[in-house]
DNA sequence: TGCAGAATAGAACGGTCGTTCTTTTTTGAT
DNA sequence: ATCAAAAAAGAACGACCGTTCTATTCTGCA
């Protein structure tokens, strides 16, 4: 939910139980365990190819040991998606957020969001291959993804915003459509990283910032003017 | 194959049939519809989620019958990727070609792409699909996916690198690096538009043609020199 | 108009899927 | 140690999967 700093408030254990306060630790526990797997194996075979059986197997369990802790396969994608999001809040924005604001941390931003996007950890972004697989879907599982994908982006437009607000980005510039650009950098980044094992693709995603930085930079008065393109319908 | 100009020869209709040479006319008739059929399919629930009986229901014929035209379903998958190659010559690379070498055609070609890619049809692209879902897998089915991908690329390598010839873009302009973020500013569509619904998308896309375009292009000698990062090892 | 061969249908296989229900085991407070 | 509640296992379900085999229908040349 939150990708703002944290609180201090440490809500993250038990949320929420009526009666016997403290009582129910083993299930929450292996219920974690499950997830935690769950993202495991859905980080490489993607959200729609996660299924009970294999995670069992993977848990040592039994089918109905793990299904009781969801109830259903779609309340088990939601949990990895949440699951997802805290990671991503971990890893690459909290860390970032030491960072000075303004262009530092919005390169920050872009050099943890690389990282938990593609190589460093060889597992795939479910941002990315859930987007592909729920894009013409609707329900619950896709409005979860959604929500966190955008919760992030908003992320991003608010550095890119600061960096605006502190000179150090033409007062001109568009939040939405610098965010595109960078958000193709980290897409085609995954793609031919992942996919088409071309090498090099780091350090052309970084030549790629680079290159958008100077674009919307403040210094000069910008080079030949960006043509602007009338907003078709969709 | 091809992805070059097109030599006339119409070897597209009977690929080769030893024993009476014009005889079987039907099986490749309704073999040619299923692939159509099946790229339809695939191109909305992707290439692992077409499925045999719902393609046979579609076609209005039984599960064996569809089968037997294939002998596996990997087979299939691999007709329908061929058969989008087909497409994706047809309607992106050929017309494109009829623009004047250069930078003109280099914009032919991005922006057939971005319509095959994304909004005009509906449908998704199996080309980004694809490769999401064969990511780390290996056989046939991913082989024909890449080839099929770096054949296109190859192409677009092959249009930038006539603009540089024509000096309409920097001579230093590495091939790579342009074309890696004109794949981004397709793949940023593909999911804003298509995942987030965002409005607004294609012209953001073609504002990142342009960003791109006078970032590379030949006439000022450049603002401030990109910065260039060490190739890291994958 | 036959008739071989191609094209399709139909039924069945073993397997996996998500889910339900019942039974057993484990947990943790008393 | 007791015992109710929680957690896990086990078996079974209907559905769909890719695939195989056999039987039927259709096609197109003689």
């Amino acid at each position: 939910m939150p990708l703002t700093r944290p609180s201090r408030s440490a809500s993250r254990a038990t949320p929420g139980r009526v009666v016997s306060a403290r009582a129910l630790q083993k299930g929450q526990q292996t219920k974690a365990a499950i997830i935690e797997a769950a993202l495991g194996l859905a980080t490489h075979i993607g959200l729609e190819g996660l299924s009970i059986g294999a995670l069992a197997d993977v848990m040592g369990m039994s089918k109905s040991g793990v299904f009781a802790h969801f109830g259903s396969r779609e309340e088990l994608q939601v949990s990895v998606i949440r699951e997802y999001h805290h990671c991503f809040e971990q890893e690459v924005f909290y860390p970032a957020m030491s960072a000075p604001r303004g262009v530092p941390r919005l390169r920050a931003l872009f050099d943890n969001w690389m990282k938990r996007t593609s190589i460093e950890i060889d597992s795939g972004c479910i941002y990315i291959s859930g987007a592909i697989e729920f894009d013409d879907r609707t329900g619950p599982v896709r409005d979860a993804l959604a929500h966190s994908v955008l919760t992030w982006h908003a992320a991003m437009k608010r550095a890119i915003e600061q960096a605006k607000d502190l000179g150090q980005l033409n007062a001109d510039v568009v939040e939405d459509q610098m965010l595109f650009e960078i958000h193709g950098l980290i897409l085609a980044l995954h793609y031919e990283a992942r996919f088409l094992k071309n090498p090099g693709s780091i350090a052309r995603a970084l030549t790629g910032f680079d290159n958008i930085l100077a674009r919307f930079s403040a210094q000069a008065p910008a080079g030949p003017t960006p043509v602007s393109h009338p907003t078709s319908k969709e």
